[in-house]
DNA sequence: CAGTATCCGGTGCGATACTG
DNA sequence: CAGTATCGCACCGGATACTG
């Protein structure tokens, strides 16, 4: 861990990146994600290939950081499984991002490859587009970093809701 | 460093998290995407906080991954500079989604922030809408995971580019 | 099954010194 | 300025054993 000083840390990405850069981390919340749900230790554990300590480490943080939720299987039941919050189904753009990136940039590889689908009609989701609030899209030029203001911190949170 | 052998290596999402998964990475690859472009090695290395091997060692690793091209600042130059490629730049919508997931979830935080603009309006950047190939709006539930089929690739890779 | 506890080897990373 | 080289230690993470 680098230092906690750096004036980065003020940064909005790098508060995602302290969670989010971090090899277990990421694949935890990818399988949270997938798959119709792994979401018991044990499972997590043969599916990652990922020692318990670690697991139970990363698992930890996640249920500090509000991205994950510890909770019984059934009411009442001693048996824990852990689910994502709403903030933690909120990474899905990011980790469609990571998926359809690594898809397309892949190279020399023959090995068989997964993707997110649209159930419905079984076409790849889409990598999400960048756009301004007018709709149009945007490339890197017609963007720049400023400090954030109350106004678009409103804007933003616009649609958050508890959990 | 996970094991290699993992069959999650053969997840997209893993490729690229096999990359991305690391603070540093993602912070020099924010850096060269903001602020106008800080690009070379010194003011990189002021702005990050970082030691030089490791930077070195990350730029390199950057470079062979073809996100990041180094080239001489001028024609025939001995001073160097770090450009992302197309490749690398395409990253950005996962750092834009990083960057608005951190605004929002930010709790307890006085310290000033920073978000991403629409030049044209001063309007923040809207994180991008997760969509399938006819419009609709995805929620984690409407989206299923399947091996990829070349159909699939094509569709995806439809847009690529040299670079 | 779902962890907790302990041990220990490898290495990531910061610090420092050196080079062209 | 833009790195390369070396050193040293903290700590990450795998292996294993133990508990309810």
């Amino acid at each position: 861990m680098p230092s906690k000083r750096s004036i980065n840390l003020e940064c909005s990405v790098a508060k995602a990146v302290q969670i989010l850069g971090d090899y277990w981390t990421l694949m935890i919340i990818r399988d949270l994600m997938l798959f119709g749900g792994v979401r018991r230790f044990e499972p997590l554990r043969e599916a990652l290939d990922i020692s318990r300590n670690i697991l139970t480490e990363r698992l930890n943080q996640l249920v500090e950081n509000k991205i994950v939720r510890k909770v019984p299987i059934t009411e009442g039941a001693r048996r824990m499984e852990y689910q994502l919050t709403r903030k933690g189904w909120e990474l899905m753009p990011i980790i469609l991002s990571m998926a359809n990136w690594g898809i397309k940039w892949k190279e020399n590889d023959r090995s068989p490859s997964y993707a997110f689908v649209d159930k419905k009609d079984k076409k790849p989701v889409l990598t999400p587009g960048v756009t301004g609030a007018d709709g149009r899209v945007l490339r890197p030029i017609d963007m720049e970093i400023v400090p954030l203001t109350d106004d678009a911190k409103v804007y933003l949170s616009a649609y958050k809701s508890a959990d």
